[in-house]
DNA sequence: GCCGGACTATGATCTGGGTCAAATACCGGC
DNA sequence: GCCGGTATTTGACCCAGATCATAGTCCGGC
């Protein structure tokens, strides 16, 4: 059986052996970047790195609360089932993201990795007690439940009111601003979900989403490389769609910040 | 000019007049809850009453939110606009509720007095100096934050996957729940708010709202009794449609507890 | 208690997106 | 590089709910 360090060597790469937190990719959008090199070492006691392979699921709507997890890599969606099985995606979590805000301490939706997901998780009893000392901690928590209300309602407003193709245009640019806060250009967006997965974002079904991904296609909004990677060719056009002014930053998708 | 007390005469009546706080009757379900007297003192000081006319907005979406309100009376609609003039509400607040809750300091919707509303209104400010003071303040706060993500997802879910049926039992539910909170019996429910906002809330047309309110009357599941009130007679039946196990509590209409 | 304007209900028709059913494309494993 | 299973695309048809049009109700003000 490997040591500890060797199996982080595995899990993790070599970067994070001395000092993960500090070496953390994501630490400047996530909830750790108020913290300073003091206050890191302590949420580091109370961390657990761990990988979670695709389709696997996290946690359990409705399950006992009882840690929170930031995303480090890969993509997770959460959602809300009906009895018959109806689905509501309510969000896609990037790296950087916070998960699992919780309601009376109930999951309030099932959260399941789209690709590999590497996670650092917090019992949410430990990380409460830090709450208490750090209360920019705490603040930013708020920030970061404030960030995915607004977000929340402008989903409503996207699945109360908007057309599909509306929709689709939203979404694309959403994940465009998302990709571009990580540094890339925002012009080639990848698909990590599948289509039935923007279907249930979305509140349409998988065949209305590819249709209109072709449709986006013939008229030259967007280019298709693969099933699972877009180029978007006329933004302009896709933000008219979407009813934003122009490059209006679309909130986050999960919008955790 | 009349003087201030008599002011508040005129504006909140006799009883008022001594301690406004700790004589408010929504106090025990608002904000204001986790107080003890001494504090709720500290709060009168940066507290104003005001009452708002029915269709008068209190505040702008995208305006800055230099204000945070508490309903003390009246209905309160919350909503987005789309270019083009369709909106969807996102919520309704009622006595006891918290509002303006900000995303980068610009107010995320319009909002709305449907009935004459009362309210006391904090400056954001103010009332964020005193967070640093009382972090059960701030707790409750994020407590009231988490508790709107929960029913802003479960509206998702509503508006991207339940039928017109179901959305009007889901409604009609949420609004018997919160008269329970509030002390009646949830049997009679009252409709403050039109046919066409109720369409706007749930993401349907007001013509829709109406046969399926006529629907529900047909079949027996509930009583019609002027445009503005609604009996539940079959409550079981509404549970079932709205997806619920029979009276698992509907989180609230806007969910700020 | 009657009048007028706004809200609500209902009827007729239309349509965006759903449903059902094949193709076709993609991709990991051998 | 071929194979098989899954994901995606495309086609044909349908239907819940939208739209448009009209009638009926409610309710506050006089």
């Amino acid at each position: 059986m490997p040591s500890d360090k060797a199996l982080d060597d595995i899990l993790l790469g070599p970067a994070d052996r001395t000092s993960p937190c500090a070496a953390c990719d994501v630490r400047d959008v996530s909830i750790c970047a108020v913290l300073d090199p003091d206050e890191l070492k302590r949420l580091e006691k109370i961390v657990t790195r761990l990988a979670v392979q695709p389709r696997e699921t996290i946690f359990c709507e409705a399950a006992p609360a009882e840690y929170l997890f930031n995303v480090t890599g890969g993509a997770v969606k959460v959602y809300k089932l009906l009895a018959d099985g109806r689905r509501q995606i309510t969000g896609f979590f990037f790296p950087g993201d916070f998960l699992g805000l919780a309601h009376l301490n109930k999951y309030a939706y099932t959260a399941e990795a789209i690709e590999e997901v590497r996670l650092c998780r917090f019992s949410r009893r430990k990380l409460e007690k830090m709450l208490e000392q750090y209360p920019k901690l705490e603040k930013h928590l708020l920030q970061t439940a404030s960030n995915e209300l607004a977000s929340a309602q402008d989903q409503m407003l996207l699945l109360g009111r908007k057309t599909a193709r509306e929709r689709i245009a939203t979404f694309l640019l959403a994940l465009s601003e998302q990709a571009r806060r990580h540094g890339r250009s925002g012009k080639r967006v990848n698909l990590p979900m599948s289509r039935g997965d923007i279907g249930d974002y979305l509140g349409l079904t998988m065949e209305t989403v590819s249709r209109t991904f072709t449709r986006f296609k013939n008229d030259g909004k967007v280019e298709l490389t693969g099933a699972r990677h877009v180029t978007l060719q006329d933004r302009q056009a896709l933000c008219r769609l979407a009813g934003l002014v122009e490059d209006e930053p679309v909130s986050a998708v999960a919008g955790s910040l």
